[in-house]
DNA sequence: GCTAGTCTCTGTATCGATACAGACTGGATC
DNA sequence: GATCCAGTCTGTATCGATACAGAGACTAGC
């Protein structure tokens, strides 16, 4: 068994209280007297104040949690989730706190216990999908936290930092329709829950219960209203996870259709890359010329030369934690949004004659 | 204040072990009894029993530490690191277990202290530069850890998880000593520490203190050995941290001397693709042609065609999680070699005739 | 010589739970 | 009717520290 503070308290012959001072307030004690401390407790090996009872007493843990509504190995495939997630580490790092990556079990009612077991100051809630579970748990520990995707229901002194959705979204859409494009397939993450991958008929956008995918979906479904193009007569693509596999199969099937659409717009990059990836997989004297656009601007998205809309992903991490871990006084300065644009690379063009 | 679990025994009018056990052992009560308290916590808005308090008493966390032996937020701009985090992720996921961060801060003594600190029940040990201050702090703690990097003074009970980085090393230069290359640079990441950037003098390959540098570059050394160069023949750079941009300014000036390398054998893809941007930077009518190896394999590799030893990244993060969280009763399954395989692209080629 | 003030150090209360041994019921068993 | 047992619930000790008020000793100042 390890010695405890009162283990060298005995050893030394002096109060816990002033070995405890000896490890966490120096000067409460005179030198001598804690050097003599610290020698006794390196001779009987004493590994120094034990955390979790520090926590308990002084009321606070020093770690901040980050909680992805997915599975937590998705989240390091995910390149934006990984740049949100250097982000809270580099403001993790300034304050000296750590970071706790609490997995969700699949079960809701054991991801809800995970939540409440995870010892935290408080949370940065990254949204996957609906999260809604996630931060009623949270409030009912009395936790402060920092969403990113903006909520219907968010209280005004909910602190929250993200983008405005649905107008880059548009930025993206408006660009593809400049050029001409009226034929278009939307894809997105999850659009309802459970769809199967592929084509999906949605009555409106508004039925789509992810914030930040709806969101996305009604500035593409803007942009093109103006130029005429209804939501009816958009192609809306369910793609059931985030990555380039799943995209490339929920699209592959629709360029050998009939009036096969001339663009499409991804929710994420990693689905647009899934786009060009099932583009790149056909033969070349059977591979539709197709724009493709993206969100978010990953690292990949340059060397692919993916027209996207780009957004601060370090940034909204590093922000995130900093409003976690030094909440401004001022409430409105908790609702962060961060700039976005339309980056325009080599994968939009005008629509081909044909 | 939140109600405590007392409150909640108060306001049933049960003892506080049984509002505990109504929590943590739903068969040492009657479901009737049960329900009663769950929603008399409810209606006080108790939030379960506090993690730390149940820790200290349990006398484990329910979380693992994850440490890395340089910035924590280098660690997300390592391609390599991220899936070994995937990789610790997905054990972690398994077991129901949290994962912490710890940054650790720059001066030593700070270092010391966050991993003091850390409420962990053990540690993966993710080993970028000289860790063996941090697996004395562990030691001293009495926690359980799983290290990989090979050391010369782990005692046999220490678990491991790495590669034979000497074979995995030769494997590669005895590729580019078979294509002809006689002058040859090995590039590694902090060969001495606070070397400065670019060639560098080093007597012999022991000098360098780092297990991991040191082994691949006995690896290189070894197959040019073979072929009759000599260590002194070869030339080593340093390149302070692993990155592209510090290998590229690393490398540059190397091209432009009498009689430059015709390859460079880097010590991490990430500088072998450094390397490459190096070359990709100058004029093409300047451009010599270098053969150029990685180590490790991560996804841009491929995409670079860069010559590299694959080495399964996800792989050690899941294993090294394992070992922690499972150890094998036997202590030699505690020490697990993972095989690696040299993977040849279009990086290396024979030697210009010039 | 007396009051104040500064340094050190101590003692007690407390953080919020869980473990474990045992007490009390009520029914089954013989 | 005594014994046993399973099913419930309670009480006490404990996990390992920190906060805070206050006690002594010592120096200064007047």
């Amino acid at each position: 068994m390890k010695p405890t503070l009162q283990a060298v308290a005995d050893a030394v012959g002096v109060s816990r209280s002033t070995v405890s001072n000896a490890y966490s307030r120096p000067d409460q004690l005179s030198a001598t007297l804690r050097e003599r401390i610290l020698d006794a407790a390196r001779q009987l090996g004493y590994p120094g104040p034990n955390p979790t009872a520090r926590s308990l007493r002084r009321g606070f843990v020093g770690s901040i949690g980050v909680l992805f509504t997915s599975q937590l190995s998705y989240a390091f495939t995910d390149p934006f989730a990984v740049r949100f997630l250097a982000g809270v580490g580099a403001a993790a790092e300034r304050h000296g706190t750590s970071m706790l990556l609490v997995p969700l079990p699949p079960a809701v009612t054991d991801a809800r216990q995970a939540v409440e077991n995870a010892a935290v100051d408080g949370f940065c809630v990254y949204c996957v999908a609906d999260e809604e579970w996630a931060l009623d748990v949270i409030r009912q520990r009395g936790l402060p936290f920092v969403s990113t995707a903006a909520r219907d229901d968010a209280s005004a002194d909910e602190r929250f930092v993200g983008i405005d959705e649905r107008a880059a979204a548009r930025s993206a859409a408006a660009h593809v329709a400049g050029l001409g494009h009226r034929r278009v397939a939307l894809l997105a993450d999850s659009v309802l829950p459970d769809a199967p991958a592929g084509p999906l008929t949605v009555a409106g956008v508004d039925q789509v219960p992810h914030p930040t995918t709806r969101g996305r979906l009604s500035g593409f479904a803007d942009a093109f209203a103006e130029v005429g193009v209804g939501w009816a007569e958009l192609t809306l693509v369910n793609v059931p996870g985030n990555s380039r596999p799943a995209a490339a199969a929920a699209i592959a099937g629709l360029f050998d259709q009939p009036a096969p659409p001339t663009a499409v717009l991804a929710g994420s990059d990693v689905l647009a890359l899934g786009v060009l990836d099932a583009l790149a997989a056909r033969p070349a004297h059977d591979r539709p010329s197709v724009s493709v656009t993206g969100f978010d601007d990953v690292p990949e998205a340059a060397a692919a030369g993916l027209t996207t809309v780009r957004q601060p992903a370090e940034e909204k991490g590093r922000i995130a934690a900093e409003l976690l871990l030094d909440p401004p006084a001022d409430a409105a300065a908790g609702h962060v949004l961060l700039p976005t644009a339309l980056v325009v690379r080599a994968s939009t063009g005008p629509v081909p004659r044909s």
